[in-house]
DNA sequence: ACGCACGGGACACCCCGTTATT
DNA sequence: AATAACGGGGTGTCCCGTGCGT
């Protein structure tokens, strides 16, 4: 009926271009008026869906990068039976994007990392979703020792804090070195430490 | 004894000044105004010594920020005799850190993730050192493979790399919730981890 | 009747307080500043119209230079009747101006001596001008020789650049001496040249 | 006996750089320091021998460039016969030269167009060399006139302001269009007016 | 006669945000 | 809901010149 184009698009259109120029650029040093071309709309526009850089900020996190850490983790930890084979599929998963994104990393870790410790509105935003990333594999975790597919005695909220710390830390790495390889070996015994989480037959003397 | 200043003195000063405000806000937000004030020197003397601000940021790269992962790491690996020891001990070293410096996270982790997608000088220096830094651990666990403090089953490289990922990643977690607790929640798994890396008895039965 | 000002109006303010002081300064050594505060406007405004010094510089010289050429050059000679008393009334007039901006010379002369080594943007805009502005001199000789005003044995083009290049000669060695004498010497002899351009009536003896 | 250099090879060394530098860049627009690095001497010696930059400028214009003009003008007119003659081959090495430096013009004319409006101490030289060029030239033209190589009619003193003015503004023009093509259409008019100066045979009707 | 470390102002440009207007 | 014009401070860097020291 009316020849203006649907609001939420160009919203939309703002938080995807902002989520680019973002990760590409971290948040400080993204402009503006890059994502306001980016997107193709004006800062008229820009100014009315967000009060300023830094809410576009937060909504980028709040609505793009959470979603992101969302689909990759939350979604195959709740439908899985084994958590550790699950965590083994993710963490390939994550090394195939780790092969297209090595250079950028991880873009939780970035925006985590840069603005963290600067403003505590991120901060607290980040926070929240490493907390419920950490709460969603500890959970499984648990489920999984329910079922018999994790050693009992562990701790699960450790392990998952752990977890997150060295998926970050290997994704970091390897952006630092800007080579696959170094996220290879990081893998490899980021494995044999998964496996490690198994319960022990009964039978035979444990070597973890 | 003479009026003017030491030469040295002035490039130290900007060096320390520059270190500290690029810890403080990143790299690229880092004002060049900032660290003449708080190196209480002028223009002219900073672009005497460096001709731009990615010199400026290689310099303290190279001769601040390697220092300290040599003083915190190497060394205390070199002169170590049981590894895995040594690794625990600097791990509660920087745990301590951990709790001074909980905001602002590992200087070098947090100029790799700003700036090694961004700039490539930057990304090799932070290679190179990320590179010198796995393989002082990884020659450290080969020799406590042949002393017999290490498993010898396992790839030292691999360990190693793991290790420093697994660092990084607890340091920025931390900082990225912004509370000791999860460092340490990670540290206790990490711990778990390293002992796991010790050879078995032969005549026991193990569970740790 | 509205509170905000004509756009087009800030960008000729602009223009003509850059123009201004590119006469004065020379393109390169004209500060921005000045010309924002000669113009009465703002940075944001500047750059709103202008995305640097060169596209300003080009437009000063497209939009104000050119206007200024065709003005005292190309409209008298396209309404002229016998092209050599035209020329003599332009040389006249600029005679005029010369006394007034002896010390400055001829905007146009001053740029292209400036920029045409520097800059090819400014080369190809400056040889446009120069090129038009011969073309029109040479349309009219060729106008002249058809209606018996012009010797019909000379070459108009060569006359017309011949023409471009003494009358910035004679501006430019003006301004060189700083003395309306010179000038005055320059274009007696000029003006004799030009007479000489005449064609000689049959049946008389010719000295002039 | 002493290791230290010629103090007179410092000096020429920054003459000429510091001409090279004006030449390309401008007055204004050279770099002191760029003048420094083309001579391969530091800050203090230059300081030591010369003032400030204008010092060297005016220095430049007095040792560089009017020798330049003199070794082109004045040696060639004080030697010949036919002063006409002589000025047909002077302009023919300038059309050499101009083919060379299209790009870059006279150097005096560029320094003239950019410095004579702004600063006195330049124009005063400038006015100067200008003067004994004109001066020469009329010189050169009066003994054509003793020895009948020259129209006896003519006023020398205009006619050499003429043709320093034309000479200036077909290399002026050459360097705005930045072909070589203008600047021998230029000449090629220049030439016929030259031999336009030449005395008629006392049994023919002129027609110049 | 010359070298090095430095002082400090100016420069072009970019940046985020606001306002009048439609 | 969206636009264009604009405000004005901050940015890295270049620049000419100085002065101590040899």
């Amino acid at each position: 009926m009316c020849a203006k184009r649907d609001p939420q698009a160009t919203r939309t259109a703002l938080l995807t271009a902002a989520a680019g120029e973002i990760y590409e650029s971290g948040f400080q040093s993204a402009s503006m008026d890059d994502i306001l071309r980016s997107a193709g709309v004006t800062k008229g526009a820009l100014y009315h869906h967000f009060a300023n850089k830094r809410d576009l900020g937060y909504a980028v996190l709040d609505e793009v990068i959470a979603q992101g850490v969302y689909d990759a983790w939350v979604k195959p930890l709740r439908e899985c039976v084994d958590p550790i084979d699950a965590l083994h599929t993710i963490l390939s998963n994550a090394a195939e994007m780790g092969h297209l994104e090595l250079r950028r990393g991880c873009p939780l870790n970035n925006l985590a990392q840069e603005m963290a410790g600067v403003d505590e509105g991120f901060q607290e935003r980040i926070a929240a979703v490493c907390s419920r990333w950490q709460a969603e594999i500890a959970g499984a975790l648990e489920r999984g020792q329910a079922g018999g597919y994790v050693r009992p005695d562990l701790d699960p909220v450790s392990i998952s804090t752990f977890l997150v710390a060295a998926v970050q830390g290997s994704i970091g790495l390897a952006k630092s070195c800007q080579c696959p390889e170094t996220f290879e070996r990081s893998k490899s015994e980021f494995c044999r430490y998964l496996e490690s989480l198994r319960p022990v037959p009964a039978n035979v003397s444990v070597a973890n």
